[in-house]
RNA sequence: CGGGGCGUAGCGCAGCCUGGUCAGCGCACCUGCCUUGGGAGCAGGGGGUCGGAGGUUCAAAUCCUCUCGCCCCGACCA
């Protein structure tokens, strides 16, 4: 097994914290010598980080070879003309790098590989007996993400594991997709960490096809919603609550009255101004979406789910009206309104109950107006669930459950895409089945970044001292910190040394600073298992065994180390028991 | 793209308001001695055009203008 000795390693630990992080992971990776910022959100892997991300990539194929996926590479290179062809060259704003070559051919860098791998499909993939097919590769994507955060939790260059699957008809997706979703369980658990595969966002494809595998962290970006009675599990972006049902007005509502609201515009000033809660107003949000104006009406103690609105209104972009876009309508913000609206597209959300009489604006400047009523006031024609789910909602699933709101870190994402990119408007993909008939290829893909894998395990896993590997993805999984020059302690951790190195990878720390400093190290850079060599221990014959993950101090003879440690590390290897795996079920026979 | 913060030695910082022995501290690094169970000790030493450019001034790390970089919050996120 590789192993090396710290005094020819790469290792420079630091001692203080670096100014720029804030997040353990980041703040460990960086003390431990794990990476290095090359630029903002592009980190270099030092070769620690490069054997952790080394170890996870193994991890990563042997998953996936494990359900019959076939390596390749793709390259980062891309020309335009494939992006243009699925008009995301179009769709997709400045995270996508655009370059030119020196001839002035246009030349995007890939931030994914649909376009790619969809373009060999059409060469290779002719008939059905070529299906169905998984290609998998793992290699750099870019990206000119706005804003780079927490080491390595979100940067603009990584690797990326993504995979792509090709069918002969959706029903031969959908009986593949349970290989992935469980591979994926399998990946993260194998890698020490517990993550939940949650129902995400499938954006205008619709249907069950779309899982994002978080790991709680309070460090997350995304947040998620768990139903702890049934175990519903979704994004935010798509999650569905139940939405509490404020008492019915027991007398018919007045007519509509008019009053003065000079610079009352939010939700909390007409609370403050007409003394009532905020399931009595109307939110009304004003939306450019690809360039018409949308009006977006909730309740007022919900929010409007930019997500659940993209996917009705199937827009590419959605974006808070500009002033100038509302003025054109002779609109007024804070005055916003379904009522006395002309020519406004209106998305109205369930949450608006027509037995109720609610507080909404007047469309014209500090007005607003009291007893309005949806049906009687004003009418929609398009009414939908747009709000987003809310901590404390019941859950739509079971109706029971309150809904808990968590945060995580998106590690993974399944998707089903369907015919998205072999379309006749996109790539125009097709094959020809045992008939003779053309048929359009159906796609699944899936994806894993490296780097944020890397980083989410040690957000999970990690103390004050420093980083507490899982077993599987621990650079190393012995240190020998040898205490001191003494030349029975240097021949003994020599020996031992060479020892273990013929079962597992070892980190022979002999360098000649203080027993401090090694040990501090030693807990920094998180190596599962140490064993310390010192004189003290070799007075009374022995050799002390830790364990990182748990604290526990082991002492044994130099002849019981290789059986003591094969015992830890027996028992350390993550387990595959009780993981939630979906039904495998064998495709229909065509 | 909005808001905030920071750029002085490899790392962490002080100095800036009030311009003038302010180029300084701790750690790290190099040499020697010594020490070895939780970031030792002593002695000596190397290292910075104070992010960059321009300006004000007799004089700028310090004041002014512009610019670049980095971090955080928000928006955005195939």
């Amino acid at each position: 097994m590789p192993s090396m000795r710290y005094s020819n390693s790469f290792i420079h630990t630091l001692f203080e914290v670096p100014k720029e992080a804030e997040t353990p992971s980041h703040i460990l990776l960086l003390r431990g010598c794990y990476i290095y910022p090359t630029a903002a959100g592009v980190y270099s892997l030092l070769p620690l980080g490069h054997r952790v991300a080394e170890k996870i990539k193994t991890i990563l194929r042997e998953e996936m070879n494990g359900i019959g996926g076939i390596e390749l590479t793709m390259p980062v290179l891309n020309p335009a003309e494939l992006w243009k062809a699925t008009r995301r060259y179009y769709d997709i704003g400045s995270e996508l790098f655009r370059i030119k070559d020196r001839k002035d051919r246009e030349f995007v860098l890939a931030m994914t590989h649909e376009e790619v791998i969809t373009d060999i499909a059409r060469q290779f993939l002719r008939s059905y007996r070529d299906l169905p097919i998984m290609l998998y590769q793992i290699a750099t994507k870019i990206r000119d993400e706005a804003r780079p955060r927490a080491g390595l939790l979100r940067v603009r260059e990584f690797f990326m594991k993504d995979g792509y699957s090709f069918h002969p008809d959706f029903a031969d997706l959908d009986a593949y997709y349970p290989k992935i979703f469980n591979a994926y369980l399998r990946i993260f658990t194998r890698c020490g960490l517990k993550v939940y595969p949650i129902e995400a966002d499938s954006g205008i494809m619709g249907g069950t096809g779309s899982h994002e595998f978080m790991l709680e962290s309070t460090n997350g970006e995304d947040r998620f919603v768990v139903c702890p009675n049934c175990g519903y599990q979704a994004n935010t972006e798509k999650a569905v609550g139940l939405k509490p049902v404020p008492p019915v007005d027991p007398e018919p509502a007045p007519p509509m009255t008019k009053v003065a609201t000079p610079e009352i515009k939010t939700i909390a000033q007409l609370m403050t101004f007409f003394g009532v809660a905020e399931h009595r107003l109307l939110k009304t949000v004003a939306y450019q979406a690809d360039g018409e104006l949308v009006l977006a009406v909730v309740r007022g103690d919900f929010n409007v789910s930019a997500t659940k609105l993209t996917n009705h209104l199937k827009v590419v972009h959605l974006d808070l009206a500009a002033e100038a876009l509302l003025a054109e309508k002779g609109l007024y913000g804070g005055f916003l309104s379904p009522v006395n609206l002309h020519g406004v597209r209106l998305v109205l959300d369930t949450s608006v109950d027509s037995r109720n009489r609610y507080i909404a604006g007047a469309n014209q400047p500090d007005q607003h107006y009291v007893d309005v009523v949806y049906g009687r006031d004003f009418t929609a024609s398009e009414v939908v669930d747009i709000a987003e789910v809310r901590a404390g909602d019941t859950c739509a699933a079971c109706a029971a459950g309150p809904l808990e709101i968590r945060r995580g870190i998106e590690l993974g994402h399944t998707f089903k895409l369907g015919t998205k990119y072999t379309a006749p408007e996109s790539m125009n993909v097709t094959y020809l089945d045992r008939g003779g008939e053309q048929r359009r290829l159906i796609m699944g893909c899936y994806g894993i970044g490296v780097e944020r894998l890397l980083a989410a395990a040690v957000e999970y896993s990690h103390d004050d001292a420093g980083i507490r590997w899982p077993i599987s993805i621990a650079p190393f999984q012995v240190i020998i910190s040898a205490l001191g020059q003494n030349p029975e302690v240097v021949a003994t951790a020599e020996r031992i040394h060479v020892a273990l190195a013929r079962d597992y990878e070892v980190l022979l720390d002999d360098r000649a600073d203080s027993p401090g400093v090694k040990l501090k190290d030693a807990d920094l850079l998180g190596i599962p298992i140490r064993v310390v060599v010192s004189q003290r221990g070799l007075k009374s014959g022995r050799l002390e065994v830790k364990v990182r993950a748990t604290g526990l101090v082991h002492q044994c003879p130099e002849a019981e180390l290789p059986e003591l440690l094969a015992g830890i590390v027996r028992d350390l290897q993550p387990s595959l028991a009780g993981l939630p795996y979906l039904p495998e079920t064998t495709p229909p026979a065509r």
